[in-house]
DNA sequence: TATTGTTATACTCTATAACTATA
DNA sequence: TATAGTTATAGAGTATAACAATA
């Protein structure tokens, strides 16, 4: 039989860590804070900006224009960010927070900031910095992987 | 505004780059030989053994017990795997890969293991060890901030 | 009374395509 | 004719609880 120990292959293992880690986060801002982990990346993309278009959320969060599209939707009916018609394009919006979005956002990010740190503090400087490289050397092969099919 | 940018947030890297190294898999053992992901998991997670006991299919692929139920009678209506009631505990069962399930199985493996080998031939020896570091030492500590909620 | 595994239910996500308004 | 964003639809995955059979 081939050797395949579900535990040593990489994908699996970064699939079970993964959701382990979205899990310890998503608790902050899911139960305690009733965003989903679109709504949340949406506000931590709008959070250092003035205001965003669309397509530029589209590229920062990596989700697609539909997820986009409902996450600030419900946003909006939260009355945690506004959108305005584009002055310079009719079909597209400008997104910027509102100052509830910010506050909220501003009571989250030390929560998840904490989890984090008590995430990395495990690994030493060489660590932090090898898997560093290793996402960015992984990310485009993996991509390249499922372009070419 | 707190300094909170999602490009260099880890839980968000590690979200993305699993994403993208599930879907480079999931294009063969999915699209290819139309396995779900849990399906797959299971046939891994059988192939090296004589048997196993549902509890132990379950421990083995971090996978829950419904999730279990339900791939293994897809896996049994493709006629891949066998259940058998377990002689010890009249409530289980004894899973076997059936012949079909191993054959497909091996037809599978050399492919994903190709992908995984063009994966991490980008990384040198630091990079894979702080990966295989990254692994052992953060999975405990994101299990620990879940459980203690 | 507790445990194994199945089934039911409701909910969320995802993928795709169709659609509208504008360019 | 193409693009930005919305809406529709169907399928897949997830969480929880209820359940039957056995321990």
């Amino acid at each position: 039989m081939p050797d395949m120990e579900l535990d040593t292959f990489f994908p699996y293992q970064l699939a079970v860590l993964s959701d382990a880690v979205s899990r310890s986060m998503a608790q902050i801002y899911g139960e305690r804070f009733d965003l989903s982990r679109d709504e949340w990346r949406l506000l931590a993309a709008l959070a250092d900006q003035q205001s965003l278009r669309t397509a530029a959320l589209i590229e920062r969060t990596t989700l697609d224009k539909v997820s986009v599209s409902r996450a600030l939707a419900r946003l909006q009916a939260k009355a945690l960010v506004e959108r305005r018609n584009d002055p310079e394009d009719g079909r597209g919006y400008v997104i910027r927070l509102l100052p509830a979005g910010r506050a909220l956002f501003r009571k989250i990010v030390p929560m998840v900031k904490a989890r984090e740190q008590f995430l990395l503090s495990s690994l030493d400087d060489a660590q932090r910095q090898a898997l560093q490289a290793a996402f960015e050397l992984l990310l485009p092969r993996a991509r390249q992987l499922t372009d070419q099919g």
